[in-house]
DNA sequence: GCCTCCATGTAATTGGTTACATGATTCT
DNA sequence: AGAATCATGTAACCAATTACATGGAGGC
């Protein structure tokens, strides 16, 4: 159940909405993990009824703000320490990518750089966001977003490197094609 | 739906089983698509329905061999070119990474030593299979296998980089603070 | 004869997406 | 006055996991 863990992890560092947890997940968490607003209320219902989290303050427009119990940050301690994260990994671009050889060559190249495309788009985001944070390391929570913000761009970098590279590979093996042809 | 597709798309390289559909998004596929042989079953039914795939041969123990049809060929080709990939992305144990904050020091540092000898792992699968793979470049089958094997390693080479710098950058923080105390 | 691996399937439950539904506040 | 954004929720449907269930073939 990792959204729960999610929530709870997010509610543990500050007292959140169902609105803020959605957009945290949609901003911050966007390369690690994905939940909609229709899933976050719910859940937030549940963590409630379990005594993990609780109603501590209510704003403008029904807004409901939620902060972790003693039991909740036990609880994110304790999936931290104790359960083994599931390595299961979805990514449905590069299922296409193992289907490559059934496209022309001119086919795969642009659905290639349309990978290129989306990655460097990504990167400029999480590079952006790298240098407007001033005040890095000063404290542990300032220190872990910086670190993981590395991982998105070190994600992002990779691909980025990777689609540019399997251009080339696509270009040179169409030219030594031609070649056979046209000596 | 890419599970779907994704079947579509080996069946559309050679026939194959349910059997050995499982195997292939085990070990193949693994860094990209996961899918249990109880997804797989119900989705060959749905697919003969559906005219994609068609029984082609049968083998010892009720072996089922299954082959792409004409249809089938075409709903991959419309699909990787149609169909925008989605961009869902769900790691656990990245999710897990921005709550290190919360761990000590010396927790936090061993669970990205748990991530970074996890990948590490990984990563020498990938490269052996990169070295036991001599034909490559043969035909665009295996320039394609090859390119996205080279996605697997690339992904898993930042992995265990990023770990290890992240291990490195904690380490400095805590001698910091100590250094405070015990100037 | 027994164990392992091959091989296929179903059922119950949980997790996630898409669509539906509504209302308050702020900005222009 | 109208649009955009903030804000919360539910329902129907689809996808995925876990558990249950069974049997044949080959190796030792």
């Amino acid at each position: 159940m990792s959204l729960r863990h999610g929530i709870l992890g997010l509610l543990a560092g500050k007292p959140m909405s169902g609105y803020d947890l959605t957009q945290e997940f949609d901003q911050t968490l966007s390369h690690v993990w994905s939940a909609s607003h229709s899933q976050i209320y719910p859940e937030l219902s549940r963590l409630v009824e379990d005594g993990l989290i609780e109603h501590v303050d209510s704003g403008p427009r029904g807004r409901k703000l939620y902060g972790a119990t003693d039991a909740g940050r036990a609880e994110v301690l304790r999936w931290l320490r104790e359960d083994d994260p599931g390595r299961v990994l979805r990514v449905e671009a590069m299922l296409q990518g193992f289907f490559l050889w059934m496209l022309e060559p001119d086919e795969a190249i642009s659905l290639l750089d349309r990978e290129r495309e989306y990655h460097a788009a990504r990167l400029s985001v999480y590079e952006t966001r790298a240098l407007d944070g001033t005040d890095w390391e000063v404290d542990a929570k300032q220190r872990t977003r910086r670190i993981m913000l590395d991982a998105g761009i070190r994600y992002e970098q990779g691909l980025v490197e990777w689609s540019t590279w399997a251009i080339g590979e696509l270009q040179r093996a169409e030219q030594l094609r031609g070649a056979r042809f046209a000596p």
